[in-house]
RNA sequence: GGUCCCGUAGCUCAGCUGGAUAGAGCAACAGCCUUCUAAGCUGUGGGCCAUUGGUUCGAAUCCAAUCGGGAUCACCA
């Protein structure tokens, strides 16, 4: 049940009779107690003193009297001040309980439940080098929120655009093609994104020492980024390859795949998965009718020069071009027909979710506003789910000077700590090879998705490299740790789990109270996650339970509890714990081990 | 310069739809394994919530200004 409505239903009506007011239970704003304090729900009574004309103190004595004599639930308040804290009765917490334990996926809503169908854009990488940090935080936020959309029983299509085509794409190919002497991933032995990868680099590399040497020959530094050769080298091939010549499309055809093996490679270590892809190279085009659309119904014009705008000053943005006056695309021009093509394909989706970083929030407002003015009524309901980048101590991170952190060399890492910190706890002795490796993966993956997902999406965060991701504390493994101890006493339970039944006469220890209290939130917890694109209130929530269940293990023995009513119960308690941090963890894309 | 985001413990982060003495973890120090997994638990120290004003019975939270950091304002993507 809603407790929070029982108990403003309650008090509303209270309120109303003793001091002459006209609430409903929809005014009542209600708040946990602090810990400090005995009672489950504070009211502050500050905003009726006036109507009540009296003291705080007096006016949470009036309102308790009544509450605790009208409802038996209600056994007892105590007032400090403007805070009524209301205390509800054991057997309340007890039922509250076995309601909560009776539910198979307390909290999760049946899947395709609501009606809602929602598209939901992430990964989107280029092809021309391999994932690194950033990348890593775009898939595990958006297979996250994926996943929390999911349980509010939202469909939801995964997608991702694959970024294939363009200048930057041209300038691996290029320096393959000059200075690769055929590599292959096979004859190098290396990851075909990280083979590519390497050739844009080598394009940097080279690029910077033919601009220094036009400068020193005296050219403007602007000039000289023109007219490096090897610059004119890779536009004629981009040019090239928008002229479908048939060398340069197998370069591109052959390179890409290279790519694609080493993300899948990268994606199933990482656990996303997509649900439909898109290629830039067949979307690149769309959009020009969009213009033409544009141009009839008068929203953008066209200039003299030939290229077409939109003005956004009237909105406190810019000008913005949508075509050039060559005629060709801008980025903006494919993404919005890229939108409009995904209404068309799938008619029934009501939102659509863009996960790209905050160095784009202006473009999204641009873009956002545009297909809103084109008449499009679903550009309400386009979301970018923005998210700050992740910077090293000495700051920003540059792919092309090499100073990125790698995503297959972190996630090794992070399996190569957990295998290290596991062994050395000499638990895992008996286990095969098989279950070793898979624990490791599991334990490592999750501490380093746990790192990433528990901190607020829209806030930039810090990565040291030199430290690795820590495995105590406030982490994946800690919770893991925590899951796996369930696990372990629900193993050594002798009788059947499935056949208890919650005994009626039971008095709940603190732990086990604060339990029931802390589980009871996770619907609102999944909902308000949801609803905020946020898995670091799921992550926050989860170790809070964790941490919970830690101080409750401490402090109660289950399996040697001497009251066999209460070890019933305390197996179901730590059951439906156990269920619950399961079901947080896969929110956030982790695995919880049934032994670590 | 315009617009937007961010400043909370030495470090990494919660808390921000206004409410009680601002919370965790890491790091430091001190305890707890003959007792269901010590990747754990308990305790100690550590804060002018960037600054200044305003709104309010009440501000880390809302508003304004200032200072500091970042992003963006391409016929790049």
């Amino acid at each position: 049940m809603n407790i929070e409505h029982f108990l403003s239903s309650g008090i509303s009506p209270v309120i109303n009779e003793l001091f002459g007011l006209t609430t409903t239970p929809n005014d009542i704003i209600l708040q946990k107690t602090k810990k400090e304090f005995e009672g489950d729900y504070t009211l502050v009574t500050f905003p009726y003193i006036k109507a009540a004309q009296t003291t705080p103190e007096k006016t949470g004595e009036l309102i308790g009297e009544q509450l605790t004599k009208k409802h038996p639930s209600i056994t007892q308040f105590n007032v400090v001040k403007g805070f009524l804290n209301l205390s509800l009765s054991n057997d309340f917490w007890l039922s509250e309980f076995k309601a909560i334990s009776s539910e198979t996926n307390f909290g999760i809503k049946p899947a395709n439940s609501s009606g809602r169908q929602i598209m939901l854009e992430y990964s989107s990488p280029n092809t021309n080098k391999p994932l690194h940090l950033g990348h890593v935080r775009n898939n595990l936020l958006g297979y996250s929120v994926a996943t929390i959309m999911k349980t509010q029983g939202h469909e939801v299509i995964k997608v991702n655009l694959v970024n294939d085509r363009g200048i930057h794409i041209c300038k691996s190919m290029i320096a393959w093609k000059l200075f690769g002497h055929r590599e292959t991933p096979q004859s190098s032995g290396l990851k075909g994104d990280h083979l590519v990868g390497k050739y844009y680099v080598e394009f940097d590399k080279v690029y910077k020492k033919e601009i220094q040497t036009l400068m020193d020959g005296g050219v403007s530094k602007e000039d000289a980024e023109k007219k490096a050769p090897i610059m004119l080298q890779t536009q004629e091939m981009l040019l090239k390859w928008e002229a479908n010549d048939p060398d340069t499309i197998a370069l591109w055809k052959m390179m890409n795949d290279w790519v694609y093996q080493g993300f899948a490679v990268s994606y199933k270590k990482l656990g996303v998965d997509f649900d439909k892809m898109y290629y830039e190279s067949n979307t690149y085009l769309l959009g020009k009718e969009v213009v033409q659309d544009g141009l009839e119904k008068n929203i953008f014009y066209k200039k003299e020069n030939g290229s077409v705008c939109i003005d956004l000053t009237q909105e406190g943005l810019d000008e913005k071009v949508v075509l050039r006056s060559d005629g060709t695309s801008v980025y903006i021009t494919q993404d919005l027909g890229t939108a409009i093509e995904r209404f068309k394909e799938f008619p029934k989706i009501s939102q659509m979710i863009y996960t790209v970083g905050n160095e784009q929030d202006y473009h999204f407002k641009v873009l956002f506003k545009i297909l809103g003015k084109l008449g499009y009524d679903w550009a309400n309901e386009c979301y970018h789910l923005s998210y700050g980048m992740v910077e090293l101590p000495e700051g920003k991170m540059k792919s092309r000077e090499g100073t990125v952190v790698d995503a297959d060399d972190l996630m090794d890492g992070m399996v190569e700590t957990a295998k290290e910190t596991t062994e050395a706890s000499g638990k895992v002795s008996e286990f095969s090879n098989e279950e070793k490796d898979q624990l490791f993966n599991t334990i490592g993956m999750g501490a380093l998705k746990y790192f990433i997902l528990k901190v607020d999406p829209k806030k930039k965060m810090l990565f040291d490299p030199k430290e690795s991701i820590d495995l105590h504390g406030n982490t994946g493994p800690f919770i893991q740790y925590a899951h796996a101890r369930i696990k372990s006493i629900l193993r050594d339970y002798d009788e059947n789990i499935e056949t208890i039944s919650i005994s009626d006469s039971i008095t709940l220890h603190e732990k086990e109270k604060e339990l029931i209290k802390l589980q009871y939130d996770f619907p609102k917890i999944l909902s308000e996650s949801a609803t905020t694109y946020n898995p670091a209130v799921v992550a926050n929530y989860i170790y809070e339970l964790a941490r919970l269940f830690n101080q409750f293990y401490n402090e109660c023995s289950v399996l040697k509890e001497g009251n066999p009513e209460v070890r019933k119960f305390r197996i179901k308690l730590i059951e439906t714990t156990a269920n619950i941090i399961k079901n947080g963890m896969s929110c956030l894309g982790i695995d919880v081990p049934e032994r670590m």
